[in-house]
DNA sequence: TACCGGATCATGTAGACAGCATGTC
DNA sequence: CTACATGATCCGGTA
């Protein structure tokens, strides 16, 4: 049976290998779906082209094959890139799985193949801006890349990363490598089409129907008109009562809200009542995961403990509060149709292969930085798009919930019968571009205004938009501003364009993917600190907390902490830090008592306040806590960097890095250099006397091991001679 | 006078990429 | 600017 694809397949002017056909075979592909007979339909594609078809049509199997192909037929690399990390680690985990006779890579932030070692892989996996990383420090394997994927290319019209993504494809696109572009369904894949010299395939393809409709009082409605479909209603309560319906059929649903709090309140209400539903032989394995989620931390927190009792009633909820192995056991058990109901977060949204029979869409609204404002209808509708799981279900439900019968036909016209948006470059908004101009300059790419202008003209903004002064005057002011900080200099000035080439800093800037913006602060900053170390020093300025708040008021660590009350009482004493930054800076954005709240419990972190305490005073979550040490710690060495340039001594913010990492104050820095000793084991030495390496020495191998225990300490002694 | 319950008002709100060099209890 | 749940505060009624 597997001659259908085997056909489809070798009607194709590339054949593919045996071994191949039967990977795709033994995946279940026996034949090539609607979508994939249109790539595919005059051969396997070596052009540009861009798919734009919804969640869960196949686009995945059109990448591997362009893929396959390119390294196959064209001896070429493929890349993979995607703009989540664990949208990279999923489809790296599938590829590897599914073609183990293919090598393969991933590298992103925490989980690196060395640069050159790359060269050595067919397949590589990468996040977007991991790759652009890459091309930065001037990668020399990218000329050996025959196909480039692009997964989710309608990120491009977010406004914090679309940027990043926007600028890679317009560099890549100049290097005659096939284009892949992966979209959800978007209003003007033609037009994005066009921009990358693509053929363009839209469809509307779906393995499982989809039916759209809104609740409203325990009724489904599937249009305007009629009366809604009733489901039980039970429980005087809509969610509840489409749980219990679902329920009956083991069928599974995932409900977004607007926010986190609402997605764990909710969780909790329904907890009881799916927890009886549940049968045994689940419940025992909802057990045993149970413990897992209890168990991530030393101590669990009260997140902790609350999501472990839940994931024992077969519920969960899910948003960026969670902690990554927290997150993936959740999604695992939902995929095995273990927990019957995910509460989340638009976290889900994109990527991450986790459909289920019903979607509900019960908050519409979300807060943005000004006002409440209804969800984008792209969004939505890849919300809705998750309903249906391709292997068990026929016929996916997408709801959105309302409130009232009037905003019935509003819903409808937005969401349900709506068609998707067109997408649109947010280049000339994205405070991004300062970093990459500096990165165009630092590489001399780019040098001269005029380049840099021509470039972006080639880029989809200047595609869509003929207007080009507002664009000319940012990237102007942007040069003038990298060189009155000192990132780039004029070189060769006898010619009527100036040229810019990068300072030893701005180029160390670059490569650090660190926001000029904050490198600009913390060289303003560090001179203050400078002064105020010299001047008479007031005893009530904590050295450490000073330190932090240099790290702390940079791009790469917002969002800040809110302002608890001991922030508003500490930061007049540190608010004069880099006060010529602020004058220097038009926006004057008075968010400094944030970050100075930032620095505060990072501050607590490194004096050994429990976590637990941590995370209660500032109320926050584990999550957000580990985020900002994993920033922290990354600027921290960026600061470091930077000063070695500018041959300042760096101890400070080596030792601070160590701090962090551990979680410790400065008197056990020297003791957790020793392998197998961290906070818990340092304190325990500290508060028996061994304070140093050398008091270890001396106490020796026998009092070592009566504080530790035998294996521990002959361990840790080994190490000292 | 102490306490309780309901009305009223102020408050706060999603997400997640990057560098570098190795190993907590 | 098209929201809404939560928690603090206030106010009046009751034992």
């Amino acid at each position: 049976m597997k001659s259908d694809l085997m056909k489809s397949i070798s009607e194709l002017n590339k054949e593919l290998p045996a071994h191949v056909i039967e990977s795709l075979a033994a995946q279940g592909f026996n034949e090539l779906n609607p979508l994939q007979e249109l790539v595919f339909k005059n051969g396997i594609p070596e052009q540009n082209i861009l798919v734009s078809a919804p969640t869960a049509s196949g686009k995945t199997l059109v990448a591997e094959i362009l893929c396959i192909n390119s390294i196959i037929n064209r001896y070429k690399k493929a890349v993979y890139i995607a703009p989540l990390k664990a949208l990279v680690m999923e489809k790296y985990n599938d590829f590897k799985a599914n073609y183990p006779y293919f090598t393969s890579a991933v590298s992103i932030g925490d989980l690196d193949a060395n640069d050159s070692w790359l060269s050595n892989f067919d397949m590589i996996f990468v996040s977007t801006e991991k790759f652009d990383s890459l091309i930065r420090h001037n990668a020399d394997w990218i000329e050996k890349i025959g196909c480039i994927v692009f997964d989710e290319i309608h990120m491009l019209d977010d406004l914090s990363r679309g940027a990043t993504l926007e600028l890679l494809i317009t560099k890549l696109k100049a290097n005659g490598m096939q284009i892949a572009g992966l979209s959800a369904t978007i209003g003007n894949a033609k037009e994005l089409g066009a921009w990358l010299n693509a053929d363009v395939i839209e469809s509307d393809y779906r393995p499982t129907k989809l039916q759209k409709g809104a609740l409203l009082d325990s009724k489904i409605y599937f249009s305007t008109d009629s009366n809604g479909k009733a489901i039980g209603a039970r429980h005087s309560d809509s969610v509840l009562d489409l749980i219990d319906d679902h329920m009956q059929g083991s069928q599974q649903v995932l409900i977004f809200y607007s926010t986190k709090r609402n997605t764990e309140n909710e969780a909790v209400k329904l907890a009881n009542f799916v927890g009886r539903k549940l049968k045994p032989h689940e419940k025992a394995k909802l057990k045993e995961i149970s413990e897992k989620v209890l168990n991530v931390l030393e101590i669990p927190t009260e997140q902790c403990s609350k999501l472990s009792r839940l994931v024992g009633n077969g519920v969960a909820f899910h948003h960026s509060g969670l902690l990554p192995h927290q997150r993936a056991l959740v999604e695992n058990a939902f995929r095995e149709n273990l927990i019957k109901v995910i509460c989340s977060t638009t976290t889900l949204g994109m990527g991450v292969n986790l459909p289920a029979h019903t979607v509900l869409i019960k908050n519409i609204y979300r807060f943005n930085a000004y006002a409440s404002e209804m969800l984008d209808t792209n969004e939505v509708l890849q919300l809705l798009g998750r309903a249906g799981r391709p292997k068990y279900d026929t016929e996916g439900l997408g709801l959105v919930a309302i409130n009232a019968k009037k905003d019935l036909k509003k819903v409808f016209e937005k969401y349900i019968t709506a068609s998707p948006s067109a997408i649109d470059s947010k280049l000339a908004i994205a405070p991004l571009l300062r970093a990459h101009i500096l990165s165009f300059i630092s590489q001399d790419y780019l040098n001269t205004q005029p380049e840099i202008e021509k470039f972006i003209a080639g880029t989809f903004y200047g595609f869509q938009y003929s207007d080009k002064d507002r664009i000319k005057q940012v990237i102007s002011s942007i040069i003038t501003e990298l060189h009155e900080w000192g990132f780039i200099e004029e070189r060769g000035s006898s010619t009527s364009n100036e040229r810019f080439i990068a300072t030893r800093l701005g180029k160390r800037i670059s490569e650090l993917y660190i926001d000029p913006l904050s490198a600009k602060w913390i060289l303003d900053a560090v001179k203050d600190i400078d002064s105020i170390n010299a001047g008479e020093s007031s005893a009530e300025i904590n050295q450490d907390l000073m330190l932090l708040y240099l790290l702390s008021n940079t791009q790469e660590l917002r969002p800040y902490n809110r302002p608890i009350e001991e922030s508003n009482f500490f930061f007049p004493m540190y608010m004069n830090i880099g006060s010529a930054f602020y004058e220097s800076n038009r926006t004057g954005e008075m968010t400094s008592v944030n970050a100075f709240t930032t620095s505060m419990m990072l501050g607590d972190w490194i004096m050994e306040v429990k976590e637990n305490e941590i995370i209660e005073k500032y109320g926050i979550t584990p999550g957000f806590l580990y985020s900002k040490l994993s920033n922290a710690d990354w600027i921290a060495y960026a600061i470091a960097e930077m000063f070695k340039i500018l041959r300042r001594p760096q101890n400070k913010f080596l030792n601070l890095r160590i701090r962090l990492k551990y979680g410790i104050k400065y008197e056990l820095l020297d003791l957790v250099r020793l392998k197998g000793i961290g906070r818990v084991r340092a304190r325990m030495l500290y508060r028996e006397g061994i304070r140093t390496v050398n008091d270890l020495k001396a106490a020796g191998q026998e009092r070592v091991q009566a504080i530790l225990g035998k294996e521990v300490g002959t361990a840790i002694m080994s190490q000292i001679q």
